[in-house]
DNA sequence: TGAAAAACATACTACGTAGTTTTTTGTCAA
DNA sequence: TTGACAAAAAACTACGTAGTATGTTTTTCA
């Protein structure tokens, strides 16, 4: 597996100098520097750098997608299923600050671009990842509201927003030098309950 | 003011094509296409591309600011005033989308980039905006936790998140052919009644 | 141990586009 | 009517960088 181990190198690598200076002002030649190494490098595991830019996001949605869905699968009741999923969320968050935040630079950036036939769809599969994630919030959201724990509104709405919420640290936390759980526990436990506190009745 | 009412025009094209292919995928030519014009026209009025953005900047905190800076001045019960405050935001975001949306895609970008001094300058007038505004919605939230009607919890999260909670549209809303504000009055509702069950005890 | 294949480096090309310069058109005052 | 200035068009330049082509090293395996 020394094949994946050094391409999961690189997209951490080109994670970091995306989240940082954006994707289109990253040039490939910045992302080999990152590595101490150089362009081909990159190119010999990665087509393009759009497909490199798509392998980021894959390994955002996972990192979010097994965390959350185990707990997703537990059945508690609704409203301790629903905090410690987004409890879960929001650590994930913030441990892989860097990759979240390069999919949110480009949540609205799937339309445009032609692209190869592989790079659409390699991107259609992630998609599906981002809609099976949604849906775990959508389940728990309506079995809440079928239960009565929880407010009656728009699900699409609340779902999509709650998300949103569940991602706010992508925009405004800035990492300390040592994040230990301990720090950001506080932190992932205070948005879970803000969360729970919007939909619940 | 022919001036500025042709500059306001050259504002919301680019931001049409800034939110639709991103900033940086979006020539100056096609700015130019987009108003049935030429690149020289846009030069005319603005001295860089980076300019040209950061008015798109400008107008897009003004849009909010406008709306909800009137309604943070009423002497009303935290839980109400704060509602009414929400709800014009959310408003003013799904009134202007496209200026909201450039502006979170480059968010975390006004670290890169060595501009002129006169860009600077502009930013900072734009950040303090900004600033500003939040404090708008720190000083409500302090006010309900003091008065008891809010939830105990650390202000900055709850004030940073709360905002994020109340632009979630932008990454979610599909604008119809014709949205009245009948359509929009609903989700500003919901989004704002959530944003108040996320901070209130 | 040696040849083939993988992993990576170096050198080069092609192209889009930001910004500039030059030219044209329109407007109004004297 | 003309001269002077603003507004915009058209043509041009300079530069960064994505992608490629080729060269070099290292690994794999028979």
């Amino acid at each position: 597996m020394k094949q994946n181990d050094t391409k999961s190198i690189v997209i951490e690598c080109a994670a970091k100098c995306f989240a940082n200076n954006g994707v289109d002002n990253t040039s490939i030649d910045e992302i080999a520097r990152e590595m101490g190494a150089s362009k081909g490098k990159v190119y010999h595991h990665f087509r393009s750098k759009g497909e490199l830019l798509l392998a980021v996001r894959h390994q955002s949605i996972l990192s979010v997608l097994t965390r959350v869905k185990p707990i997703a699968d537990t059945p508690a009741p609704t409203a301790t299923r629903f905090i410690d999923m987004a409890c879960a969320h929001v650590q994930g968050i913030l441990s892989d600050l860097p990759y979240h935040r390069v999919v949110v630079e480009n949540l609205r950036a799937g339309l445009a671009g032609s692209t190869t036939e592989h790079e659409r769809r390699y991107l259609a599969e992630i998609k599906a990842l981002q809609a099976d994630y949604e849906d775990l919030f959508r389940d728990v959201i309506e079995a809440g509201q079928k239960d009565g724990s929880f407010r009656q509104q728009s699900v699409s709405v609340a779902v999509n927003s709650v998300i949103v919420l569940l991602n706010a640290p992508i925009f405004w936390y800035q990492p300390r030098s040592e994040d230990d759980a301990d720090t950001l526990q506080p932190i992932a436990g205070q948005i879970a309950q803000m969360a729970l506190g919007a939909i619940q009745a």
